[in-house]
DNA sequence: AATTGTACCTGTCAGC
DNA sequence: TGCTGACAGGTACAAT
């Protein structure tokens, strides 16, 4: 579900929802959900009660909840997890593992089929505790993502693309979905060593499919391919958009040859081998 | 440095 | 109607 656009939508429209609001309650009744600190439902709950959302931030696929006591609250829906901001209301779904209660008796209420979503709560200057949030790249959608700063990362690396995409140490925010799209549309074979992209106009059109591929997916309000939806209940339609991803046997929208499927980094990978072309380039 | 396998979980879908 | 296996938006860790 959750790649940075998704988690970018999420974000906005947290901000509509809870930006102001004082906690009243929290229940975890799936503690493994808290890391940090880990298992611990009551400090998590004495820390968050009487707190004040000042501002929801985004960093990769983190949610960043600033509060006014200087904590922070961070959230990482992983696979499928989802933030939902109801009334008490609506009966809470069988998946539905921690809630946060408001002072307006609303509720934002993590559910996650799969359990692996996490919570960490820290002091706002205590972020860098959060190994993963630690070691992150850079953010593709910002100023200092240029195209100099992608052609020093990809310099020499031998990684596959798709594993170089997928990895968040590089880039932060790009999952299976958007690194496929992004490889289709800059004509890049998921397989193609990354330090093969040696042709400038090849690494501009790397950087310009990471940019318009992420932006565009923000755009539609992201891809909702099973249940994604924002904390409002909003499905997102960039899935109709998509031209590889979960497209394996289809036509390519592009050219009409079948579209194939591998495994890299043990993650499927959709790819159209007219389009995407291994470089033969690598001789010398 | 890069890659593979395993683990964490539940649900869905295709094939028999 | 079952049953089985493959697979699913992510990441951490161990082994090679």
């Amino acid at each position: 579900m959750p790649e940075l656009p998704e988690v970018e939508v999420v974000c906005r429209s947290l901000r509509q929802a809870i930006i102001g609001r004082t906690i009243t309650a929290f229940q975890a009744t799936l503690p493994k959900l808290l890391k940090l600190p880990y298992q611990a439902p009551e400090l998590f709950a004495e820390r968050l009660i009487g707190a004040q959302i000042v501002n929801i931030r985004r960093r990769g696929k983190y949610i960043l909840i600033g509060l006014n006591n200087d904590d922070n609250l961070t959230v990482h829906l992983r696979m499928t997890g989802k933030l939902l901001y109801q009334s008490p209301e609506i009966l809470r779904g069988k998946h539905c593992h921690i809630v946060i209660a408001f002072d307006n008796g609303y509720e934002l209420r993590f559910d996650d089929v799969r359990q692996f979503g996490s919570f960490y709560l820290t002091g706002s200057n205590e972020l860098q505790q959060i190994n993963g949030l630690a070691a992150l790249g850079i953010e593709p959608l910002g100023e200092e993502f240029t195209l100099a700063y992608l052609q020093s990362l990809i310099k020499g690396k031998t990684q596959k693309a798709k594993a170089f995409l997928l990895d968040q140490r590089h880039i932060a925010g790009i999952g299976n979905i958007y690194a496929d799209e992004i490889l289709f549309e800059a004509h890049i074979h998921p397989a193609e060593s990354i330090g093969n992209i040696v042709e400038k106009i090849n690494q501009q059109q790397l950087w310009q499919a990471i940019r318009h591929q992420l932006s565009r997916g923000i755009e539609m309000g992201g891809s909702s391919i099973k249940d994604y939806v924002d904390s409002f209940g909003q499905a997102g339609s960039y899935q109709e958009y998509h031209c590889v991803y979960g497209r394996s046997g289809q036509p390519c929208r592009q050219c009409g040859t079948t579209i194939e499927r591998m495994t890299i980094s043990g993650r499927g990978s959709c790819y159209c081998p007219n389009c995407q072309r291994i470089m033969t380039s690598a001789r010398h």
